[in-house]
DNA sequence: GCGATGCTTCGGTAACGGCCGAAGCGCGGC
DNA sequence: GCCGCGCTTCGGCCGTTACCGAAGCATCGC
């Protein structure tokens, strides 16, 4: 009965993302960018009215925010932490599921570079994050909080402009395919608006692939000190 | 259809949380430690056949495995995945549940010191990583396997036996209550294993609480370092 | 051996929830 | 103003599944 943290909120949270549509829904969400509702039904492979219901019911939930623009309804993920979720529950998914034989090349893709929500994921965002922790501008190790003074002088001088709110300046977001840890939080946010303002990713189409240009291979590691294998596929 | 990492997959999997009774019974294994079907029957308020039902799908789904013990069947969660994937639910479900204010004693205990599955939480786990960290015994910054050769002589001294296998020895968990990361890994089991064979906790029955001794509250801060602030409740 | 205990399998019932067709709002365009 | 489009609400159908009672296997104690 004093449970401690209710079951029951748990199991609702999970019911809400355990059903398929509901899934394709959130997963397509997960490029960080608002989506129509249309669209998003046509995801999930259902009718406008069946995804309506679905995106009531999160909306009411918690789980979805809804942007209105015109007669069109934009509908995101509500917070970071659902998109945490999403990564870890990925992750038990992909240990789970046999997972036939198929790294197509969009596969490859996505591990090489993602967004995860509002950040980047995959090898970059794990090279990212080591890169700038081995300089000693980032120390994962202080939890919330954890840009260095050297850091902040360097993320300036680079113009890399970190927005201000109630969220986590920085934060270790575990990869789901790398299984090390990536920047999240505004720092995270804020390396990924700049690396896509400097042309260095673009955004591939609506999913959460990031497509590397040549003006990012080039100086990207001239930037961070990235190692130069970083883009190689590892064990 | 060539979706990356299958929308089905993370439905099903969440399907199989999403039910009351079986959050009910992951929840309780949250603690760590294996219990019995009918323990977990118990638990989830549910008939024992209810019950083998539930644990029958969520074995064959890889979610929990099994232990055969003489006309006993115990149960764990699979793998620590699980154990992260149910933290970052719960993180989800206190933000979109209004969590009507009854923090009793009960929850008190748990934000002070609990088991994540097989490791330390709450502020001790937090205080704890931190305290490491700030030795420079651990960095997180390295993601996966980080613990510097000082701290690999410092805990051989303090007689911290780490296991072998094939996971990551350290690891950065979020943490629910307290929204900073602890120890994980082969390292957190190892360190949780340590203060319980030290009797610096204890276990408080079968739930996830751990009791913090009076021998602990004397000892761990000498052998660790930690501040001594690090019991005391934050905003 | 025998009965008791712990767990599982089987069968039937009941309820929840996803799905779509049709109809109802709200906004934009001509 | 009218029509068209996007999204939502309503009503009914149907599949899935959680649940329990009863029976079937194992294992332990005597």
């Amino acid at each position: 009965m004093s449970r401690s943290a209710s079951p029951n909120a748990v199991a609702g949270v999970a019911a809400l993302i355990g059903d398929p549509a509901r899934a394709a829904i959130l997963l397509a969400l997960m490029g960080g960018r608002a989506l129509a509702a249309g669209e998003l039904a046509a995801h999930a492979g259902v009718t406008p009215q069946t995804a309506s219901g679905h995106l009531a019911r999160m909306l009411a939930a918690g789980v979805l925010a809804q942007e209105k623009q015109g007669r069109h309804r934009y509908y995101r993920l509500a917070s970071a932490e659902i998109a945490e979720t999403l990564e870890a529950l990925m992750a038990v998914a992909a240990r789970v599921e046999p997972r036939r034989r198929a790294p197509g090349p969009r596969d490859a893709a996505l591990r090489l570079a993602r967004t995860c929500y509002d950040h980047a994921a995959g090898r970059l965002g794990v090279a990212l994050a080591e890169a700038l922790a081995a300089r000693g501008y980032v120390r994962l190790a202080d939890g919330a909080a954890a840009v260095t003074e050297e850091g902040q002088a360097f993320l300036a001088a680079l113009g890399v402009e970190i927005g201000a709110g109630r969220r986590p300046l920085c934060r270790a977001c575990l990869d789901w395919s790398e299984r090390r840890p990536h920047l999240a939080g505004r720092l995270g946010a804020a390396l990924l608006e700049h690396a896509l303002a400097s042309g260095w990713v673009r955004r591939a189409g609506e999913g959460r692939a990031l497509l590397l240009t040549p003006a990012g291979l080039r100086e990207l590691p001239l930037a961070f000190g990235l190692p130069s294998d970083w883009a190689e596929e590892r064990p």
